[in-house]
DNA sequence: TCCTAAGCGAGACGGTACGTCTTGTCTTCCA
DNA sequence: TGGAAGACAAGACGTACCGTCTCGCTTAGGA
């Protein structure tokens, strides 16, 4: 069955599907979930759900893969973006416009109900795995590069493997939180208190004044 | 029914069911097992678990209560340690010793077990929820009781909210990688980038001469 | 669901489930017999038993329905030919053709099984109640009209509904002994015997020749 | 476990056990009754029950087993008697006084409870059956005493066995329905009514005149 | 215009797990 | 020692979903 052959019935009967599901996910949770509540509220039959899908999960996962494959393409193009841009920039000023992070607050808001399905968990924990990777697999790739060009002859002084996952599991932290709370900062204000804590410390947070710390410091 | 009143019997029936369900979850996921699967591995009669729990959910509670108290209530006498030991040390050096991020560490290690499953999300949405909040929570006491010390007329730069929680989820999502990792680094360790990541930021643990970063920024 | 939207499929469901509860109920009893037991028979899934009946007993009461309904018409039937017939005809020579009693004699006869279980009170009292009742009515109607006919201005001797509950007693104690001792004589011998001791009553059945009575009687 | 060996106080828990059963039984059926609804009823413990009785059926053939014991031993005196007294009499008068049959109404008028339970077949099928056969034996005997002295040298024309049982069957048959009705009738009159009906058979009930019977025959 | 393949609804069915209920055994502790 | 309390195993119960299947209906696009 391939997706050509999806004449415009069926491609609004998977809709009407995976409309329901988050609908319900968010009512109920994943797990009360059934398949009869998802063809009720679609007005379908229980069979049609079969016909289209293995599983609630298998229903899930295609559901969400459309939202994760824009995400992770994206990420990509803005990865390479910066890549080529920053490098020849003050490290010590991430890139504001354009930022990965940014971007990933901004679709955040405007995919809030599933970004917060996924990161409750909420039945496929391989969904929020891959996001958890895409995260630590940019963050990766970021940091060999700019270490590479800036320590070209010393090893890091943490492993950037251990980086790249404090980043990922910092940024899904805060993402988590963010839409748990009702979102109360605007996507641009998250990504730039993301951006502060993680690359300047919270020592830097806590204390605003640079003058403060490296007074004494010094 | 006191828990006064459970004979030892009962208890070791209690005991034999957590246990079951610990290794059974790691095995195959909580989802996938069964009330029987847990008392026929605990060589007991299916009625007797309703004897003792509501759910595979309550079991599964009440089996991680325990740790999540020890977890909390350990975490609460650091803190009020460190809060009167550290308040005359420069804060730039975060404790090394009693440090709860270390305690965390070395929790996590000799609990490994329960906190892969918590941390996985297994089932129970409610216990990462409040792991969660332990650590945000005491985040935030210790954040607020910095700032008040240092700069006492001075709104910090990022709300303290959002710092605990960026606390709070850094801190998940290291233990999370860390043990899903298998370890590779002893607790010590890890306490000790997370701190740095964390106080200090990437920048630093991407320029690891603070010669360098200085001299930039100078 | 009328017995009309069923389908071929769920009658040869339905037929092989009351055939597997007589079979189980005559090998081991009514109250051993279980849902399992029917269904692994039947070589259906224990489901597939709550799709069509309520319970153990309402299954053996839609089984016996058809029986008892087919009972209570041919007897109406039987009834009203009688009235007709026997009007004219001395009732000193109770019809011997198209009898009432030799009919139920024979209908039992046909379904020994299911008369075995119901007689013996297997599980459903209520059934046992609702043959007892058709005898009775039956009797009831026709000693009415007997009575009126021979003696319009006399009451009889005896109320009508104790005669009617006798008669039905009598032919219930009679039809369960003879199915329990083996049918050990054939329909028609049997109702000739009970009409004999029914109407002229056991002294004469002791005492076999009219003569011998009738001469003590003048 | 001697009976002897039963001091008052186990003694009186048994008592305390049937009378809980009986009462139960007669609310709610028989088989709706449960061990716990009984040793609760009798303010006793679960265990207690065990301590005394197998089921819940020994419990009942124990408790019943009094009653039955005494209907039968008394039903073999008065049988006894009558055998030496009306062995002079016409057959035509069936003893009225101290007659069996009046002695049964009597004795089930006084345990109309045990009674009722017993011919509804509650549970017990075996009582019923016991109950049947101490009265089918009565007549078994009397029957073929009366025969030989009557007709010595000439067959019945009905088997004696199939008399028996047609008597036995009659008086179970009057008595449910007696009790089931609430007993509208003494026990005399029933008794007096029963004997007309089973020795004079139902012609003669429905036609009270003898001598229009016989005139029509004639 | 028909006809024909696909989408779809209805619902029987087998199967697995659930949580509940009752039973009968056993052990411990009390009066 | 009789009885109370209650843990426990066993197993049936009725329910809830699941995924499969068969049978018909409808409906839109190609002959």
């Amino acid at each position: 069955m391939t997706d050509k052959s999806l004449d415009r019935r069926a491609r609004r009967t998977r809709k009407l599907l995976s409309e329901a599901l988050f609908a319900l996910i968010l009512e109920k949770g994943y797990d009360a979930v059934t398949i009869e509540d998802i063809t009720r509220r679609a007005d379908l039959g229980r069979t049609t759900f079969y016909l289209h899908y293995r599983d609630k999960e298998d229903l899930l996962l295609q559901s969400i893969e459309e939202t994760a494959d824009e995400l992770a393409s994206r990420v990509a193009h803005l990865y390479e973006e910066i890549s080529q841009t920053e490098m020849n920039q003050p490290p010590s000023e991430p890139s504001a416009s354009a930022s990965p992070v940014l971007f990933v607050f901004q679709h955040a808001a405007e995919n809030a109900d599933i970004y917060r399905i996924i990161l409750r968990g909420e039945g496929a924990y391989q969904v929020m795995h891959r996001i958890r990777e895409i995260a630590s697999r940019y963050a990766m790739g970021f940091l060999s590069a700019r270490f590479k060009e800036n320590n070209a002859n010393n090893a890091p002084s943490i492993p950037l493997e251990v980086i790249a996952n404090f980043f990922a599991g910092s940024l899904l932290g805060m993402l988590t939180w963010w839409l748990e709370s009702g979102m109360p900062y605007p996507p641009a204000e998250m990504a730039h208190m993301f951006r502060q804590m993680t690359f300047l410390g919270l020592q830097q947070a806590v204390q605003p004044l640079s003058e403060a710390r490296l007074g004494k410091k010094g």
